[in-house]
DNA sequence: CGAGAAGTTGACACGAGTCAACCTCAGTGG
DNA sequence: CCACTGAGGTTGACTCGTGTCAACTTCTCG
């Protein structure tokens, strides 16, 4: 009865242009899963088993090396498809999927997933075009790396958190789920020490509020400039 | 009648596991393509209209920003397949790809590898797995740029580069196609002045013998080690 | 042989990582 | 209601890696 979520999974890139039938069979096909906060959905390194689509919260991909360095390479939030390449290949996956928050994800099984979009080439496309689009990210991220300053980087992951998943108040836009200093330093690749005094410097200049946990962006513009093309600082 | 280029490409990761008759089929279906040194084979931002198989030569896919920084995001020598996205989706290229010495290419079009890929599904599945490998070099590249200090991410190109197209000569692996500092830098996201920097050192312990646009590495033991586990230096 | 591309080297500045000491809240249990 | 505790955050001092710039050398090609 309570169509309302549904809608909301109908509405995600999986499904756009799929017959309304089409859509309902392959949701039916779905087992939901629970990730409570904290918790891998997958590990780097293990099989890909199956396709997963968030429902609610929110997951980070990372990738940690042989010295437990970690970089996350992005996050994702309702709608997102997760590990598209398990339409199409038995491999591994090259990141760990853990959840910020208390997640609830949609599985399709490896076989599943495969054998319905055999009979819907719409739904292939649909993946394959989430995986062109996570390699475009990818690739903006290399850019972002190699050539702008831990201060870009900040501002940037900062933007993309609020556009993302900012919630409109009073002050401006809170980002939604609570992230500390370290989470944010390793979204933009650097250390917590440099995210706390640039967050402290923005929040004196009153382009952020800020608390513990907490990050309310006051002046998108001002921190737009200062992701973008700001000629150095 | 000259069956030995031909062999080359059918063993391509292109062809793997298609029957020689399929194989024949697609490959017939390419036109050659010649691009000299330093020519772009596509540009960033412009339409995919094809799929392209190296034949002969190396290319180099590379991002550039608004501000003209240019990154290299690797590159490929023959028997790689380039533009896999054309198969399943009209976009345009995230990256540039220039020909660092006079190639020679195979091209199909979009529509013509698409029909194709429907009658052999693997075709479809090969061109897939070529994608998920390029999405697993970025995530490593992501890494290595976010955890990684120069002189490893500048040994770790030139690593690449000695096994991916070294010669062996009586002096040590010569790094085929000539490379310069320049190009050596971009790879490995630092500036000409400290890959100079660094080479030269590395020529003072033994490890390299450089000249212009020439590396020829004398210890591959020693230059893995720099670009993996040494603890910082 | 001239000119320009390719590469070298030194001096310098500065961004950003590291470490240590410290602060300050949010819970928790008495 | 208060004290305790630990996670989360701040700040200063210091160091070092790397980028920047300038001046110079050396090779290559026409």
């Amino acid at each position: 009865m309570a169509g309302d979520p549904r809608a909301i999974l109908i509405a995600s890139d999986l499904f756009t242009g799929l017959e309304p039938a089409a859509a309902e069979e392959v949701l039916a096909a779905a087992t939901p899963r629970q990730v409570p906060r904290g918790a891998a959905l997958f590990r780097q390194g293990e099989p890909v088993e199956a396709l997963y689509l968030i429902e609610r919260g929110r997951l980070k991909l990372s990738q940690v090396n042989a010295d437990g360095e970690e970089v996350t390479v992005r996050t994702f939030g309702p709608g997102a498809i997760v590990a598209g390449v398990a339409l199409f290949d038995r491999r591994n996956f090259p990141v760990t999927a853990t959840a910020l928050t208390v997640c609830r994800v949609l599985a399709w099984p490896r076989q599943r997933i495969a054998e319905l979009a055999g009979r819907h080439p719409q739904l292939r496309l649909n993946v394959m075009r989430t995986i062109a689009d996570r390699m475009q990210d990818s690739f903006s991220k290399i850019h972002e790396l190699a050539t702008e300053s831990v201060p870009q980087r900040v501002a940037r992951a900062l933007l993309r958190l609020a556009r993302e998943q900012g919630r409109r108040t009073a002050d401006g836009i809170l980002i939604e789920p609570p992230l500390g200093r370290q989470e944010l330093a390793d979204l933009a690749g650097t250390t917590m020490f440099t995210a706390s005094r640039l967050v402290a410097s923005w929040a004196r200049d009153g382009i952020l509020a800020v608390g513990r946990r907490r990050f309310v962006v006051r002046s998108l513009p001002r921190l737009a400039a200062l992701a973008g093309d700001s000629s150095r600082g």
